[in-house]
DNA sequence: GGATCGATCGGCT
DNA sequence: GCCGATCGATCCG
């Protein structure tokens, strides 16, 4: 753990999603692997919250995939979608109530491979070399992954509520505003 | 620029 | 077996 009093501690994470998933743009992601430092700022989020939430991974109980949501907040919860892409989730809220932010797109800070491109959750999950063996670490302790706050300036006007993507199937819950993007 | 569609494969609805 | 919190190529206009 690097000796920076600005990484996101538990109390930042164990909010209502919601809160947490606004909260997080601007915010910049710290991966540190094979002694290289890869930095990204998160400029797209979307919150997954509990079992009632028709397009939470939650909504049919826990599985061994899925039980990271059940963890106490701070958790990185990564999974694999469509056989291919690992998406990176930041569990939220109370212990035993799953919840999670989706991490949609950041801009790249440090580290840049230009061959390497970033936008959507699946490219930024290569970009960061996030996979699924960092599933369930904690980010507040952990010195492999952490999110740190610079003091990044964000106007609140900037800040977009648009519907999730990608959840044709949750019926009613598919227009809920819960994706957040920084202009 | 937006819409559409196939690839691809792990987890379980 | 079936389906998916995606990506990238390709088509149309």
């Amino acid at each position: 753990m690097p000796d920076d009093k600005n990484i996101l501690q538990r109390e930042f994470y164990y909010k209502d999603t919601l809160i947490v998933a606004k909260n997080l743009l601007g915010k910049v992601l710290v991966r540190e692997a094979d002694g290289k430092e890869i930095k990204g700022r998160i400029l797209e989020t979307e919150a997954y919250v509990g079992e009632s939430d028709k397009a939470c991974h939650a909504r049919h109980g826990k599985t061994k995939r899925n039980e990271v949501m059940w963890k106490e907040a701070g958790h990185a919860y990564i999974y694999m979608c469509m056989g291919l892409h690992n998406l990176l989730n930041i569990v939220t809220e109370a212990k035993e109530f799953p919840a999670a932010v989706l991490i949609r797109k950041i801009e790249p800070l440090s580290g840049m491979d230009p061959k390497l491109k970033t936008y959507g959750p699946g490219n930024l999950t290569k970009y960061l070399h996030i996979d699924r063996s960092l599933s369930g670490i904690d980010i507040t302790k952990s010195d492999q992954l952490y999110i740190i706050d610079d003091k990044y300036d964000i106007i609140s006007k900037n800040i977009i509520t648009l519907p999730r993507i990608g959840i044709d199937y949750a019926e009613e819950d598919k227009e809920l505003p819960w994706r957040f993007v920084l202009k």
